[in-house]
DNA sequence: CAAGTTACCTGAACACCGCTCAAGTACGCC
DNA sequence: GGCGTACTTGAGCGGTGTTCAGGTAACTTG
């Protein structure tokens, strides 16, 4: 006897099948028994392949940054490289419906998401930044990209998209020349 | 027959007994039942006096910024006033248990939250700072207090609270000197 | 090839959750 | 005293994440 998709369980297999429900119903709807269902399977089998359901959405977390990760050049000026950072950042979670709360909320950072933020600090350390500053204005332009996204995308205003954009853009400009005061009252004395 | 506590239940009571098991068992642990129970009534009960849950989150994170307005000042420049309103922003999401998710998810913005908000705006006005960037600028500090604090309730971290502090006004600093730098750039010329 | 071990899945529950609503109770007012 | 309003109960609905003894199939081994 044989499952309806004519394939065996495994991680991969869930994991992809819970981005497709994420995709079509949101978070609020993705639950274990609907996703069972599409599996064409019982509930408890999820469980051989995930601890639980926070772990199938670390895994989802993790899937989303590994693709914001493979956009990232070592090429371009420390400003260029923290706006590519920030940009997909808030690309990636906009790919997904509650994308930002599924990273948010996400309880381990895996290695695709250490590896993510390592390309922001040494970007700041490339820029001259000194090492106590240089965290926290990691967490700036962190803090600042998820606070704006999910916001953005928590409320289902109908603000357009382009709009949306340049309040970000504008935003991040902020950020970054605050960034580029400290940068420059370091190196200067 | 009277119930336990004496009292009439109404909107104010159930306020803030739910504060109260929130300060006592954080977000997740504040249900329904246990509100119930903590009032010595029956879960239908509660329905009469908010529509549903999320009214009664609301009502809290009302309650929460409405404390916040309270300690803000006009007085003083716009940096000092900036950092007022972060300040009081964080320190009021840090005074309850999840409290930052308590307000980053409320549904409707209520008039105190509004009125918060506002004082950013106009701070943000008196320091010469025209219409389309101003509320792009509001939401570069807000969304800096924002994610930044998320992050810090959420992670259940040991790490101290001297040392959270400097890293978020590090941060902010960094936020306000990219917020001078569009001061002047927009009042020059 | 038979027996045994492992990997995976089912079936059936458990303990919760937010929410609804007809029926009951207590109160103030005419 | 009777009535209407304000509030509460009691019971239940449909849902959630999670557990686990027991089944089933496949691979390994003697």
């Amino acid at each position: 006897m044989m499952n309806l998709s004519l394939m065996t369980l495994n991680q991969t297999v869930v994991l992809d099948a819970a981005i497709e429900l994420l995709d079509e119903t949101g978070l609020d709807e993705l639950t274990t028994r609907k996703l069972a269902d599409r599996l064409g399977v019982r509930v408890g089998a999820l469980y051989w392949h995930y601890a639980n359901k926070q772990a199938l959405l670390d895994a989802i977390a993790e899937h989303m940054l590994a693709v914001a990760s493979r956009g990232l050049s070592a090429n371009g000026t420390w400003r260029e490289r923290v706006t590519a950072f920030a940009n997909a950042h808030r690309e990636t979670m906009l790919s997904h419906p509650d994308g930002a709360r599924v990273i948010a909320t996400m309880s381990t950072p895996g290695p695709h998401a250490i590896e993510f933020l390592v390309y922001l600090l040494a970007t700041l350390a490339s820029a001259g930044m000194p090492s106590p500053e240089r965290e926290a204005c990691a967490d700036v332009v962190t803090s600042y990209v998820n606070g704006f996204t999910v916001e953005e995308q928590a409320r289902r205003t109908a603000v357009p998209r382009a709009q949306r954009d340049a309040a970000f853009t504008t935003g991040l400009s902020v950020v970054i020349d605050g960034l580029a005061v400290w940068v420059s009252r370091t190196e200067k004395p």
